[in-house]
DNA sequence: TACTTTACTTACCGATCGGTAAGTTTGAAT
DNA sequence: ATTCAAACTTACCGATCGGTAAGTAAAGTA
């Protein structure tokens, strides 16, 4: 066995929660999938909040990892493609990370616990600190920062959530399609905004 | 009494499941608020799936109707920010109909019935429209429509829902820039990408 | 006035939920 | 060999879930 039940559970509840939210995952669903005992599971977490609040925190982990490794070029335009590489990248290797976030995102308001917390904010900070020095460089146009890199992770965020759908609503040929286009399409979006020309 | 309590119903119940998804809702809690029996409401809508079904209905035509009245310009850059004026308006008037179809992007995939539809479609294909008349006008550039559109499409929905976190989470004069910012960045972006300098 | 339909109500149901209580098995340390 | 804690199990619980059954009050309609 090559994981602690302790990682296979959160692993396990990631992708039930990515699915079906928090409401729509009972901690029996999760115990099943991994032939245990729902009090098996209640020995490692004792309550589903708590869980819950692990899988958020690897998933927080896990996009400040990414942020953190961050290559320093003196061109704040090689700098800021390099930051989009690994937001793209982020996706494409944790949907169900994003999923999560998403949910969370959207209960936000609602559930009280994990309330101050948003979730993305270091990558939005990153890239919003990025865009200011290259402004300050006179590299980049004077766009309104944040609003500019919160659309630019929105699309981004949005079109990974999206990928399950897309797949079902258009032909294999369509969707390998837009599974293409889309970063690059993004990336053209937000560099033609910003450079000078 | 100036609605009919299956309106009042409908109405009630898209707030929750804005709020709190259709598994974190029970029925009762939507009866509740209107002061009515569960009963009553299971009188109008014999299962909770036929209400989550009329709400999701009602959505659906309340974006068809801003796609339809679709002014007719003889520019394709006037038509397209006509189209994406309407689209952000959407989005600050019906801020829980933006939120249910955000979660029913996420459990599409899961819950069968209603996976077949993408209620964002008729929006999608009317810009997508506009996209390649203007390229084949030589008004736009030779962008891929589908991928544009989406990155447009999913960075407006995904600030829409964002509105009670970002609340919560800028000051108050933060958010009410970034609230001013966004719609004009998003706006500027798609033109800088879009149109032949 | 009698009849029917609409809009409800109270009472009840089995299933499932998250969580408690009380053992049992296992593996490492003394 | 004994102890002890960690990793489980079976049994059970009250609360809540969506939904059924059966009645009632009011409002058209003949």
């Amino acid at each position: 066995m090559s994981h602690s039940t302790y990682q296979r559970l959160i692993h396990s509840a990631t992708k039930m929660f990515a699915q079906k939210g928090f409401y729509g995952t009972s901690i029996r669903d999760i115990a099943d999938q991994l032939d245990i005992s729902k009090q098996a599971l209640l020995h490692h977490f004792s309550t589903k909040e708590k869980l819950y609040g692990e899988v958020l925190k690897q998933i927080a982990q896990q996009v400040m990892d990414r942020v953190n490794h961050n290559e320093q070029y003196d061109s704040a335009t090689l700098q800021i493609e390099a930051a989009f590489e690994r937001m793209a990248q982020w996706g494409l290797e944790d949907l169900d990370g994003a999923r999560v976030l998403m949910r969370e995102l959207l209960d936000n308001p609602e559930r009280a616990p994990h309330a101050i917390n948003w979730y993305l904010n270091p990558l939005l900070e990153a890239m919003v600190a990025i865009i200011k020095k290259g402004q300050s460089q006179g590299e980049f146009k004077q766009v309104a920062a944040l609003a500019f890199i919160y659309n630019v992770l929105g699309a981004q965020h949005y079109f990974m959530i999206s990928l399950p759908t897309l797949k079902q609503m258009l032909s294999a040929k369509e969707y390998k399609n837009i599974l293409k286009q889309q970063s690059i399409e993004l990336k053209a979006m937000m560099l033609d905004r910003l450079l000078v020309h």
